[in-house]
DNA sequence: TAGTTATTGAAAATGGTTTCCATTATCATT
DNA sequence: AATGATAATGGAAACCATTTTCAATAACTA
């Protein structure tokens, strides 16, 4: 895993950021999952792999990779927050259903492309209007799961 | 402002919740603005009519009126819940764009309509699709207002 | 009006996240 | 490959929004 895939080594280096053990892992560790991962759950899956690493350094590690658009950082109501690799290959644009009761996640990415061309259509416009540069959005739909209707 | 609005008191009867005087001076803190107030923010709101609240009562009611449906609960990345009236004259459906800047809260209802339209089109196929009961949705852009951009 | 019980408020506890600061590791330069 | 400047790290403590606990109070019902 050192060295990692080079595709986010540039992107260290375009910020000037440097290419640490810590924030490799990290990232190693995000991109081989497809849940949504708190905090926590990443610092305890890093600590099997390199057991020195700090809780501190994976909050600031994870702000740092949100901050470069590398993850997303979600607030999906359970008082902590997520995170989920967004760009890269294997992780594709989507949105979320949010069972109100058990909390379960489900992706989706059907309607992605209408949905992409849909919101883009309406940004392009509030942009305009509001005179707001979008970066990034979040749909989410909340109810209940098969389980918990 | 005590008895308030009936709409409102049938809703509580309905729900077999008491009418009581902090929950309707909250109500009515959050009728008379347009802002979307933290629980703190409420909470002084409130001390200035009725000065023995606790925020203790201020957090349950809120709770208690996001689960009737009354007001909706947003986390806009700030460290803290904020809080909007939902149903009610004066409070039409809208969503958000949000400054990752400054903070600021931008409500638009441009498209609405469509906006609707569309994501209760894309909400029926997902709820046949993952047997989900869709309750609620909220869409967010995130970017730089005009003074920070 | 009295009784039942949901609701309230103060204080303390909780728990996710941030701050502090001395130590360590990265990387450009010799 | 060794050096130096400094970005990055990790542990402990602080922070702070929210929740829990429990005795007192107020709302509704009969
Ligand atoms: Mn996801
Ligand atoms: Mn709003
Ligand atoms: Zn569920
Ligand atoms: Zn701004």
């Amino acid at each position: 895993m050192p060295g990692g895939p080079p595709w986010w080594q540039r992107r260290f280096k375009g910020y000037g950021y440097r290419l640490t053990l810590p924030r490799q892992i990290i990232l190693d560790v995000l991109s081989r999952t497809s849940r949504h991962l708190s905090a926590e759950e990443v610092y305890m899956a890093v600590r099997r792999i390199y057991p020195a690493i700090g809780l501190t350094t994976v909050y600031r590690t994870l702000d740092l990779l949100a901050q470069m658009g590398l993850i997303s950082k979600f607030d999906f109501g359970d008082g902590r927050n997520r995170y989920e690799l967004t760009a890269g290959p294997g992780s594709e644009h989507h949105h979320h259903l949010i069972c109100i009761s058990c909390g379960r996640i489900i992706d989706y990415t059907d309607f992605i492309d209408d949905e992409v061309e849909f919101l883009s259509m309406i940004g392009k416009t509030l942009s305009k209007k509001y005179n707001f540069k979008i970066n990034t959005h979040q749909l989410q739909f909340y109810g209940l799961c098969d389980k918990c209707r």
